[in-house]
DNA sequence: CCAAAGAGTACTAAAACCGTCCTGATTTAT
DNA sequence: ATAAATCAGGACGGTTTTAGTACTCTTTGG
């Protein structure tokens, strides 16, 4: 099973609250209320974001943040590698300086790449927008009761 | 970071060197060996590989494993599915029975079903025999010093 | 009948991740 | 000018997940 962290979950369910939200910026506290996240990690996710400039964050008394750019131009790619780090398969394919031990190339190496390139396509043509549009009445708020039910995992191992 | 399991790499180096054997089995001690994989990791990792039918293994005295299928014929979905159970970018997309809680759906169930099956397609048509093929000299028994430097990771939080 | 090998299970140790808190910087309002 | 609200950044502890090991049982060839 490959896995998003917990953190990125709630990156897409902050984000798609705030695309939801008349423009101005919402505070954390605000959105942690919305979305049911407890207030401190509501806090870190946005920090993060902030940083990898997906959203823009106003300080001061009246601050808050809103999003760096429209919800249908931001793809799923972006989020996650702003919450994780780079998207490959493997952890021995990135771009790293010299990232392989001394002597001798590594016979994987390139082997992975049509694979994550794959990943890479979908997730870029998955928008935020696209995970706001809901069949169901549910709201933003439900979305992180109902998310990861880790337990429910176990079940693979059969 | 998407990221698979040090088990499953084991998984990888390990058929890819049975594919490289002339026909006939190969005991878990003799493959630890010229994998340089500790042996009891190399026993843990082939028996699951045994239970998910990708290699047959012949009990008693001078038992051991072999492939189940032509290494052209491997692809690392199977692989990747029998070490880490099914393969799926969120933990709640798999199909359990009553996964989520109890009144309404998940909003975003099946919005990551492209990606999934984005992934599961490139990871299909990568083989086994693919990853064997290596432009430098190296023998499998390098590919394990050479993944997985986790340490490397790191850099990623910039 | 014994030795070698796989099957299955259970336990321990290490790593990753999540969540929280604390301190400092910035801006608005009084 | 001061106070209040808010973001920024880092540090820390606990929980969960994963990796690695050990033990016992079954199978089979000599």
């Amino acid at each position: 099973m490959i896995k998003l962290g917990k953190l990125t979950d709630y990156a897409i369910v902050v984000l798609t609250q705030l695309s939801q939200e008349s423009d101005g910026a919402r505070s954390a506290p605000q959105l942690a209320e919305k979305t049911g996240i407890p207030e401190p990690t509501v806090a870190k996710v946005l920090k993060t974001l902030a940083r990898e400039k997906l959203v823009e964050s106003l300080r001061g008394a009246a601050g808050g943040y809103r999003l760096a750019k429209r919800a249908q131009d931001m793809s799923l790619c972006e989020v996650i590698e702003a919450v994780e780090g780079p998207i490959a398969i493997t952890s021995c394919v990135t771009e790293a300086p010299e990232p392989c031990g001394a002597e001798g190339r590594c016979p994987s190496r390139g082997k992975w790449d049509p694979v994550n390139r794959a990943i890479r396509l979908a997730l870029q043509e998955l928008k935020l927008s696209d995970m706001a549009s809901r069949g169901c009445g549910a709201p933003a708020q439900r979305l992180i009761q109902v998310t990861m039910p880790r337990a429910l995992e176990e079940g693979r191992a059969k």
